[in-house]
DNA sequence: TTCGTTCTTGAACTAGAGGTCAAAAATTGA
DNA sequence: TCAATTTTTGACCTCTAGTTCAAGAACGAA
């Protein structure tokens, strides 16, 4: 019953995300999203409630896509290291190559969000740590494959893993493809 | 000639740096300014011309302080080692015990404004050219020391060491201190 | 003391942010 | 076809951002 909606809140909240990961929480505006989800600012206002509540989903969206990638990512065939060292190189290159530099829309959140929206934050350190799960994970699978020795801290290697990829993301911001290949190079070195 | 000014511009662009580094570029208003200044919003622009050439001033100011605390604090005695995980370790427990959570200012800019402010994104990457660089040098007098190994390629030591600094300082939004304090143990472990 | 200069103050302005609302449109059930 | 319900549209509103400007205040020079 009632009129149908004439467009796909998931799509919506999709666009919505791609917009707010290159401008920033802060950089949007309620007419930047109209126009991204092609969608009338009273309609989204209907739908979502607010432009917090929209970037609550956007962030939700971001952090279930990235899980899925890198679970995939990781679980393909080869040694821990070779897919840790590609999954690494995968995101520089995704960064590198955008039309648009924008970096990680959590790593983004964290620093322009930080002190003044605990549920972004929570939001945030959710996905973080869900990412450092799956390598912790990889690399215990690595050790039960043999490819990984015994001594190596899992979980330990795993956090460390994702302090590297939340500085490369960041440095992609300023720095070219070789510099970045090379930290990768040096911080796989421990596995 | 002409009535002096009654507030120091230095002073003035400290304060301008602390509210920037606070509530982020776009989240900070012409009235923050005049708040955190004490100065009247026509004199900023009468003194500074923009917000933004303002901001340029106050990142500027960022990338000296921050450039001579490093250099000063590698230089301390001690070996590479110490003296790099001490610097770690303190970047960490400023983020941490700060009244206010608001991470590095560099990072923040380059995730804020890459892609659309090619001069912010110019300073803030010489700011970390110059991290780079004491890294790099501190390593090598390690190895002239004799607390370095010779094999150590100083400079992508330095590299990842920057990459790991701008890691942890994110982290530092979302994460505490001994999970960031084990990721500091792991980075030196190359060194 | 007057003049030219430089700075301060706060009012004023334009544009846009973020959100609300009334009216019309599209649907289903009766 | 009429109700009831839900959505859309775009006008409208208030508030603030970012900036400008006119008026006056504080100096040094002559």
């Amino acid at each position: 019953m009632g009129r149908p909606k004439n467009f796909e809140p998931d799509a919506a909240v999709a666009q919505a995300m791609e917009t707010f990961w290159t401008k920033g929480y802060a950089g949007t505006s309620p007419a930047d999203l109209a126009e991204a989800t092609g969608v009338g600012k009273g309609s989204l206002y209907h739908t979502f409630g607010s432009k917090r509540e929209l970037f609550g989903r956007a962030l939700d969206l971001y952090g279930q896509v990235g899980s899925e990638m890198t679970e995939a990512f990781l679980n393909e065939p080869g040694t821990a290291r070779e897919r840790i060292r590609a999954y690494l190189a995968l995101l520089v290159d995704i960064d590198l190559n955008g039309p648009v530099r924008r970096g990680c829309l959590a790593a983004s959140t964290a620093l322009e969000l930080g002190g003044k929206d605990p549920e972004a934050i929570r939001a945030v350190q959710r996905m973080t740590d869900a990412t450092i799960g799956l390598f912790a994970e990889r690399i215990r699978k690595g050790q039960r494959d043999g490819d990984v020795a015994k001594e190596v801290d899992a979980e330990a290697q795993a956090h460390f893993l994702m302090n590297t990829v939340v500085g490369l993301r960041v440095l992609a911001q300023t720095h070219d493809g070789p510099v970045l290949h090379r930290i990768i190079d040096t911080a796989v070195a421990g596995l």
